[in-house]
DNA sequence: TGAGTAAGTCAGTAAAAACTGAGTAAAAGG
DNA sequence: CCTTTTACTCAGTTTTTACTGACTTACTCA
């Protein structure tokens, strides 16, 4: 048995899982990579950059990423309406290591093309 | 426009989406955490590290996976029948963006924990 | 006056992922 | 002889996730 191994009884508990609680989900990643491009984008801009997310995804993804302390909700008392969305501090933290994901993601890509 | 960053027109072409198909289910992580612990497991070996897993989840994720490229099955040919599972290559250079999400996840699971 | 834009909400439905519980063959151990 | 172990497979059902399409309020532009 490895000693330096932590375990961790529920797998809620575990870092690597609640970290994937917080990605994992199907338009998680567009919206957030779409906010670290361009940092800050209004509901319908965000919308129209995150192609053919609908509105119940969207708007629920966006509240429930506030809550969890990814995305920044920026709203402005006009008429109409203006709500700009940005990501955290901690959100930004992420992304080296979805660079890193997505560079063995890249490797495994091709892989696939040099089997076929 | 940042001409930095590459666009893909179809999610399924993103290096990151595509490393999140691969690990994003339920059971993945802690699949490849147990075989990235012990090196070499049993079906029910793994069955019983990973625990709450049923039969048709881990034999599908298993099968999925060796496809993938991310686990290599070895079968004996005795009786009773040994088959014994372990990471690929490719699995193992997983490890590393894995690691480094788990951090930022844990950093989140703190923030959650201190704002209580 | 009618259309378009803003930022969403909502009920209902469809699709995807996971779970339940049982079953298989062949052999070892008590 | 009866139970357990091995490595699974399968039909059927539940749970989770995402989609559909319509609707809201208040303003601007033609």
């Amino acid at each position: 048995m490895n000693s330096e191994v932590t375990k961790y009884g529920r797998k809620e508990d575990c870092p690597l899982t609640f970290a994937l609680t917080l990605i994992g989900s199907k338009w998680r990643l567009p919206i957030i990579w779409a906010l670290w491009q361009d940092k800050t984008l209004r509901y319908n801009e965000l919308k129209r950059r995150v192609d053919g997310i609908t509105n119940m995804v969207l708007s629920s993804s966006l509240k429930e990423m506030e809550n969890q302390g990814l995305v920044v909700r920026k709203q402005y008392m006009e008429i109409p309406p203006r709500v700009e969305y940005s990501l955290t501090k901690a959100g930004e933290d992420l992304i080296p290591s979805l660079e890193s994901l997505a560079k063995w993601g890249k490797s495994m890509q091709n892989i696939r093309i040099e089997n076929t």
